[in-house]
DNA sequence: ACACTCGGGACTACCCGTTAAT
DNA sequence: ATTAACGGGTAGTCCCGAGTGT
């Protein structure tokens, strides 16, 4: 359910009363409980297809494609509802009893991957782990999508994430691909 | 209270029910609501005294002091429930009524002085932009902490934060201060 | 709900807990807030209901019909406990929330219309303000009604209605419409 | 405490909280436990204190004097705030066990005695039965108050109960006296 | 004698997530 | 898939007293 989303990514978990999902659906209790067996299991069916709708930005992979993944999904944070949900019931595992550190994993799995693209293209300078890096990046974003959340709700996100790689590049990647690199300053697509 | 930080640090502001908070500190609503107006009242109290009983590195301000304290803050995320309370309620803010950026800002500003020092000392590379800097720092130690709670229940916090700090240096400091800089693998004080 | 009724009746709008009501109806918390959305609401649902399962003694209107009707009212909030909380609620209007002076402007306009038949019929005195009447009768009764309730608990309410009437019938009614009236001394039906 | 009476007669026994009353008066719980022992009691004080400081009006005893005196208590009870809560803890008798019934047996055993004065003046038609009048008139008077409450705010108290006079008068004193006797419509002092 | 801080519990109206009946 | 209900939970207020000074 799309209204439960939207309650989830305001008002996270426990503070999301089921009521105000169900009125806001217009559906009523048992006609979710048929559907959903539980609060917890409604959270989780958003969870999942919080990731669903996402069309990530093709490319071959690398340093650049990571940096226009991270930019794309700043963006899409801004409106897209799901994904906002996803986030904040990612961050809040642990009250909801949804012990899945799945998400987090999941993303350093996809970011790992074009490290390793980047390396083996030569990308990146040799002392970088790309292990480390990827759950750095994970962290960061997580980290400035809260506070971005928080002073401007968002809408200074994919700034705050473009200046998170101007600064993160010269420590990763080597020189020429570094000039070669595209950051817009605002965070809009390529 | 300090029944009240560990039951906010586990469970959140919504997640924590004041009885529970109530009866593991032993005493009786009508105590309770004589010192503070309300739940949100009580949670402010949390907050504020939150940052307050943190011993802070000392030692000469610049790059090597802000890794300290970073890193400080990381060890000290792990027993001390009240600084546990002030981050989950941080991040939490909005959920609770308690529209304070402040508690960012707060950090961000710290940060600043050590990075203003370290560039008068010359230890920053000229690209550095020290404000963008402070809020990708607070930004990383927030997210990094939230990752780690989820997976290691914060076990691992310092040794994320840093090989952070390992990432990052090289792309903030000058050769000379980058080869001084000590960053215990394990996070260990210095 | 009927136990509603009593209770409030009995102590008032905010001297009935609403824990009260419950356990008399032996009904539980959430099937009434099924219901009624607030205490509130189930006052003005009380106070609807109290009007509903009166039988109004018919006859053609004019004097003779008023004093019927409010001495047949005096009898029924001897037992009918809806009646008797419509009326307590009616008297603490403004504790309630429950601004609706609507409860007296109603019986004022009953009264009238009988006031107004007698009229054209020529029962009443030249002097005699139909509008004015109305309200008099209706405060007159309601006052009365409150005396009664605090030194008899109602047990002789019909007898001091009736003396009301036998006290206010030379003032308003011309000579031979009021040695045709019927004003029993204890109230009894005709 | 005469914050007290104001709370009592705005939100009635059980509707006035005791630390309303505390604030509003700018003292704390404890200095009041000592004057009074509970609410009940407090309760108690008020109603005594509201019928001392009436100044009712003086003037030989007889229709007009009684005409007079609850004229005046109209007016008190448009700003008075102690006879305000004497009479809507009066009524309310029953939900705050305070049973006295005193209240209104004292005020008509007051009526009572202008009314046997009357009554030797020769006032009164014969069929009057004093008891039974004062009764009326107290009924009337609290009747009236509690319509007048709900919906002027008590603003056209006093002409209602001069109309009620208007209408009475001619039922109970002889025409001579009910030529002489002074009713000003809008209830203003003589 | 008088006042205040601090606390105790039971109670308030109301909402929670969930489930039977049908 | 709806209507009705359950029962424990929510934050917060109630009236009141015990202990501590002034």
């Amino acid at each position: 359910l799309h209204a439960a989303a939207e309650v989830f990514g305001e008002c996270g978990y426990s503070g999301a009363g089921i009521n105000r999902i169900l009125q806001r659906a217009g559906v009523t209790a048992g006609a979710m409980y048929f559907h959903f067996s539980s609060k917890e299991d409604l959270a989780r069916a958003v969870i999942c297809d919080s990731a669903a709708d996402l069309n990530l930005p093709e490319g071959g992979p690398g340093l650049q494609h990571l940096i226009d993944v991270t930019l794309y999904l700043a963006r899409e944070l801004q409106h897209n509802s799901f994904f906002q949900a996803g986030v904040q019931l990612a961050i809040e595992q642990g009250e909801s009893g949804l012990r899945e550190y799945g998400s987090y994993e999941w993303w350093a799995e996809r970011y790992l991957e074009d490290l390793r693209a980047a390396r083996s293209q030569g990308e990146l300078l040799p002392e970088v782990q790309e292990e480390e890096l990827a759950q750095i990046v994970v962290g960061g974003f997580t980290g400035l999508q809260v506070m971005s959340k928080i002073s401007t709700d968002r809408a200074d996100l994919p700034q705050r994430i473009a200046a998170f790689w101007r600064c993160l590049v010269p420590a990763v990647a080597v020189p020429e691909t570094r000039a070669a690199l595209v950051i817009p300053r605002d965070g809009a697509p390529r």
